[in-house]
DNA sequence: ATTTTTATCTTGATCAATCAAGATAGGGAG
DNA sequence: CTCCCTATCTTGATTGATCAAGATAAAAAT
């Protein structure tokens, strides 16, 4: 089996390949917090192991092997995302990094039990799909807010990665599901400004706009 | 902090510790499967961490912070193996190795809401107690089987490394807290039969009586 | 077509964890 | 008091993961 070390960079791969179309050495490096030469020497153990093909100088994806490794690591984190926010009682903030070293050692057998015990769930507690044991996932549709007219929309996922933007988010009761109206977008100032029925008018700023994902209703 | 591999080396030589009295090298090696000489490199590492007092070819023995440390670990052992079983549902001889694992990566939040969700429990499923936060231990008295005489008795206590072992007491009903009486002792052949109010007589070898713990009632 | 830039690769080194094989110290046997 | 046995130690090597520094190839700019 392959090694957490190994479990991250196939994640980080899929990450990169479903976000820019594929995944450049460089790329994998910033994100894993890697030096490019640290990746490359990686990148040839993968290769050796059919988890990804590799051309050096040319580019890399994941085989079909690796890309179902990978989809059963993001399985398992966003099973046990869930399972920390619905029986743990832990907040959507705080599951991730949890989440981050727990999907390297848990057991089928533990997994199966949190599948079951959450009812074979499809999403994760920031909206992101849950692939199936067969590694199939459920596409998300949205665009980040960012990106929006004024208009009327629902939160349909959130970027899991900053935990303060997700505390700031549910202290607002901005979360998966919530239906709001932009009102106002600005883009000179950087600033979005939000409605919602018998609730004070919310501001955020584009950066933060661009972490939550939304669809139109 | 300690890495796992550390870990695993204090939380070892506290049950030799309180086995045997001391831990010596080349037990250490024995019951983690290791060479002499590594568990001899070990040594060096864990006593400039102050975790140990080596003295080579002396002896050596848990340092107060290094006994405190253990202790966190084996609570959070034991914690867990008493989540997995009350709260997932798994049966107390699948705990053991899910635990081994978990132990290392879970963090003192997730900790404390098993612990808060058990209700602050103070043994786990085989009757070992569970160490407080600041590595209070309850000592269990108890005796082997094996050592017994003819008489009633309790089971307080299983050792939780032979999973077949526990398998067969699960499905016989020789978990914690369950009185019988021992009706025969037959040491030349190495068997116990033990007897209770409305069941089946059952047998049982000395090796596994030796893993059962008893009090008298 | 050259030159320059820059991403990617290679190399040599380090650190943790480990083993095999051989050295050694100390407690017991004679 | 010497010899020997055995547990413990040391040494040299390996594997996985990593970095710094320098080499190189492909793309971009001139
Ligand atoms: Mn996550
Ligand atoms: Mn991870
Ligand atoms: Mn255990
Ligand atoms: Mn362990």
């Amino acid at each position: 089996m392959a090694t957490s070390t190994e479990e991250n960079y196939l994640k980080t791969i899929l990450h990169l390949e479903e976000e820019k179309g594929a995944a450049k050495v460089g790329d994998i490096a910033t994100e894993l917090q890697l030096t490019s030469g640290t990746v490359t020497t990686m990148m040839h153990a993968l290769s050796e192991q059919g988890l990804i093909d590799y051309a050096p100088r040319k580019g890399l994806k994941l085989s079909e092997e690796g890309r179902l490794s990978a989809l059963q690591v993001v399985r398992r984190h966003r099973l046990i995302e869930l399972f920390l926010v619905e029986v743990m009682n832990l907040d959507w903030s705080e599951v991730h990094d949890e989440a981050e070293d727990l999907e390297h050692v848990i057991s089928d057998r533990l997994l199966d039990r949190m599948d079951e015990m959450l009812g074979r769930p499809t999403h994760d507690p920031h909206g992101d799909p849950i692939p199936d044991r067969e590694g199939k996932v459920t596409v998300v549709v949205s665009t980040s807010l960012a990106k929006m007219e004024v208009g009327s929309y629902r939160v349909v996922r959130v970027s899991d990665e900053s935990s303060d933007l997700l505390e700031w988010l549910n202290q607002k009761g901005l979360t998966i599901g919530q239906e709001f109206e932009l009102s106002r977008e600005d883009r000179a100032a950087g600033i979005l400004e939000i409605r919602r029925a018998g609730e004070e008018s919310l501001q955020l700023g584009l950066e933060a706009a661009e972490q939550v994902f939304v669809e139109a209703i």
